[in-house]
DNA sequence: AATCAATACGTAGGATAACTAGCTATTGCG
DNA sequence: CGCAATAGCTAGTTATCCTACGTATTGATT
């Protein structure tokens, strides 16, 4: 693997989440929403994100439908209610999990070494 | 595994590097100091500190030494010059990372969809 | 006409990280 | 005397993300 990888680093369930924030989306459009909305930091392959869609939604937090669009098939995503709460209970837990290492890394000096 | 577990996903070793960044510690020192640093939030078992140091001594990014203190054995670990590289580089990408993660997650609304 | 990029979905298997559960040993407190 | 705190350790499990691959269609380029 390569080093620079698994950047995600275990946060990407919130991140898919986020995605169907404001409606429903299909896997693809997913994908590329990430990218670009992180200024293609998250340009993530497609063997991360489908697993990890089908993960999310046997844990029922989306649900899939397909259809036809244009003579390709897609799997759109939505997020279910409890979809919904997973999404506000992780943004709030990023914002704890992101402060206690900004503030770890951003110490200077340490408490007294003992 | 418990759920709310792997809450570190990744980001443990600039953790680690960081309680090391104005001096020399031991593992269970360095285990306390990132409790007490994070407010409790980051109370690390000691199979999860323990193999960490080893394997950051075995990447060159700490170097360790024994020695016995009110008859308990210690193992100081203390940055090498890597180490001090490796800590200012994996600042400098946390700082990167964290603020892709909260774009997405506060972002509203998203980019027009497809 | 042929080829290739982009779109769109997927799986199998591997590497690694963090965890649980267990262990040894000493000091000091109730 | 027993227990918490201090101090170190490992074996094995599990989850996650990745690489590498496969299928298929549309549309642009050659």
């Amino acid at each position: 693997m390569r080093p620079e990888a698994q950047a995600l680093k275990g946060h990407l369930d919130v991140l898919l989440l986020a995605a169907l924030a404001d409606g429903p989306r299909h896997g693809y459009a997913i994908k590329e929403a990430l990218r670009d909305g992180s200024g293609g930091r998250f340009d993530l392959p497609t063997g991360t994100v489908y697993p990890a869609l089908h993960r999310l939604e046997r844990a029922g937090l989306i649900a899939g439908s397909w259809s036809v669009v244009d003579g390709r098939r897609r799997r759109s995503y939505r997020l279910t209610d409890a979809g919904e709460r997973k999404l506000a209970g992780e943004r709030a837990n990023w914002r704890e999990f992101a402060q206690a290492v900004t503030g770890i890394l951003e110490r200077d000096p340490w408490p007294a070494t003992s």
